[in-house]
DNA sequence: TTTCGTTTGAGCCTGACGACCTATCACTGA
DNA sequence: TCAGTGATAGGTCGTCAGGCTCAAACGAAA
């Protein structure tokens, strides 16, 4: 089932901030966090094992501070740098190291995950001005979908959420749907095409994992 | 569906921890985060509207620490506090307002858990000693299962996480677990009994709620 | 030792599912 | 105005899924 994630490493000491994230992140379609470390040094040492398209490093961690930590990554991951205390102060340090991406710990996951997504594209929230960044953000706020997902109509989608709501019998969609059992078995093998999967069980689980509908 | 889920409110003025911490523990069986606030005042206003048996709260919040808004939750929600800079101090203040459990936020995602667990029980996790606590919280570490799904076998559970991986037809799963088509249907027949379901479908999305397996 | 639950296997039968094809109507964009 | 697409509906056909009942072998627990 293609779709091709983007790896991201943690680098947090509070670790119930970085679990959360994790969790949070690993839950949207198009981003999987591979790695959690809870300091700078740590941060190089797992890049090396486990490659990483994005970084997300909170400024303040002990034994050395996260700037330092980003200013030795390279080309071997890119940088969004988190911090309590977001001043200007901070973010230029944090540009000058080479980090991509800058926000405080007040913004919320979709916004963030954007940025995620927007800083694995090659973007570099940094160098744009506050207006230029909105506006880029706002372009990669839906994640990306599986080609096939992509083309699913607004019909299908409504069958697959009822899908993954347990709705799996043809005619009990049929009566949530107002339409003929013929009609729901017609949209259920475009979906099956679409997502090349070949029955519902597979289309409800790969509907769950694309984001597209949640379970219970 | 039967499994009633532990009612969580957050509050904290981090967008991106309340966010974080609300997926996480909505991911958890049986656990569910019912509403997310960003001050003290703000909290006890939610609750009116949307109880929750259990509040985490972010010591550190503008408009009034946080302290002082869960000595007047009373009844309404049990209060767990979070902090950045755990001291003895803080941990006073909040066991005298009437707090149930106190964590820094450098505490695993799993303890938490454990304890909102613990505190929904009606255990006050400020009137143990440290020996106490951590064993009352090693007791709930594993979270509640539905009364059907704590009764299924391991070749079962077996079958079921295959299921949510998209092993759905009945000759691969006989494939996969060197057994015959026939047993498979077995199987699944009691499966379906046990998870109050009619189809392979309702049991894969059903093993996915429960988190006796993932998807993709 | 005996009983109970687990795992394995089977037969039978009905209804449901999925594959393939055609067709109408409305809407949209060129 | 006309082609394309989505939503609707129908038909047929073969296979598979799910309900029901039965039973043997095994291990653990009583």
């Amino acid at each position: 089932m293609g779709l091709e994630m983007i790896r991201v490493m943690v680098a947090d000491d509070h670790q119930l901030f970085a679990d959360g994230l994790s969790q949070a992140l690993d839950s949207l379609p198009d981003t999987r966090v591979v790695g959690v470390v809870n300091s700078g040094p740590d941060l190089q040492e797992a890049l090396e094992t486990q490659p990483a398209e994005v970084s997300i490093v909170d400024i303040e961690m002990p034994g050395g501070d996260g700037i330092d930590s980003i200013s030795v990554l390279g080309r071997r991951s890119r940088a969004i740098v988190v911090s309590m205390h977001a001043d200007d102060e901070q973010r230029k340090r944090a540009a000058k190291a080479g980090a991509r991406g800058f926000f405080s710990k007040g913004v919320p996951l979709l916004t963030l995950a954007a940025a995620v997504r927007a800083v694995a594209d090659g973007r570099n929230l940094l160098e744009m001005d506050d207006e230029e960044r909105d506006h880029v953000l706002e372009s990669y706020r839906e994640a990306e979908l599986d080609p096939g997902a992509a083309s699913l109509t607004a019909r299908e989608r409504e069958i697959l959420q009822l899908l993954a709501l347990g709705v799996s019998a043809t005619d009990e969609l049929a009566d949530r749907l107002y339409i003929s059992q013929k009609t729901v078995k017609n949209h259920l093998a475009s979906i099956f095409q679409k997502l090349a999967v070949s029955d519902r069980t597979q289309a409800a689980i790969e509907a769950i994992r694309l984001g597209i509908a949640k379970p219970g």
